[in-house]
DNA sequence: ATATAAAAAGAATTATATTCATATTATTTA
DNA sequence: TAAATAATATGAATATAATTCTTTTTATAT
């Protein structure tokens, strides 16, 4: 697809806010908001936008975490020992041993991200044969295993 | 702030697609738009949700690529001979020597990431001293220095 | 120069956002 | 616990924006 200084500058000004009426975006450009709807449905056909997303600021978020966590070959099949070195964790809410790259799956709660940080810092880097982290925020769990939530009565 | 789960519903709608209405949401969360609105832009005033944008797939954009490349520091003073390697690269458009941390601003055209990648690996690395090379894509050239551009009579 | 296709404008319609008064639900605190 | 207060939600009215569609303009090809 060939873009011109109109698509440009609508993809300039949808980057920065992807919320801005059409309206907006036509007086910039001076023309019709008909014409600008048109070019951004056919911007969004071609794939050249290819998703409107919120920016969500982590430290806002009590911070749920998924981390990834695999180990080096060579160790990866005996991994109950950091497993359990990492179950010590007080922030650690649950470790999942998994198949696949990764050798295990940590739920993490901190504060903020800069608890993380300081975490994987302290904690995760003493304990030996890890090779890589990967983390990612929770936004929402819609079921969770809650049998050691026990209801009063 | 806290957040309750009818916030982090909204949160991940609209990190999925931003650009969904409120009637939407509050459809999905069985409220009313209003008071989904009220929420969204507590959410906004508080900084949870930092921006609205949207994605661009840099490979249906025209490439223009500025690079940001800097030398190891022994080399920085005398530093004509990169310059003009890296002006005699086909895809490379201008090239500036700058002051700061960076030597190098570089605008460079080609056809998609592939070939930009591919050129960052055959071409950039052959230059010796190089020490790091930082990207960004231009979308838009609001005003551009067209000596070069000799009109048709 | 004419025919064809693509894009834009403008008006009418539909849908959505926004506002605001009222009602409901939580939270304090006496 | 009950009353007082604050926070949040509802629902209707209004304002604003998106969408559709026909006509007009502009660009491209024959």
């Amino acid at each position: 697809m060939t873009l011109d200084k109109i698509d440009l500058t609508i993809l300039r000004l949808m980057q920065e806010n992807s919320r801005i009426s059409n309206i907006h975006i036509a007086k910039e450009l001076n023309m019709a908001p008909s014409a600008v709807l048109e070019r951004v449905k056919k911007l969004e056909q071609k794939n050249v936008i290819t998703q409107y997303s919120a920016k969500i600021n982590p430290n806002a978020v009590d911070l749920k975490l998924l981390a990834f966590i695999s180990m080096k070959s060579s160790q990866s099949l005996g991994c109950t020992t950091t497993a359990d070195e990492l179950a010590k964790i007080k922030e650690v809410q649950e470790v999942h041993v998994i198949a696949g790259d990764d050798c295990f799956l940590v739920k993490v709660r901190t504060a903020d991200s800069a608890s993380l940080m300081e975490l994987m810092r302290s904690s995760f880097s003493k304990i030996p044969n890890i090779l890589s982290i990967k983390t990612t925020i929770v936004l929402e769990t819609v079921k969770e295993d809650q049998s050691l939530n026990i209801p009063e009565l």
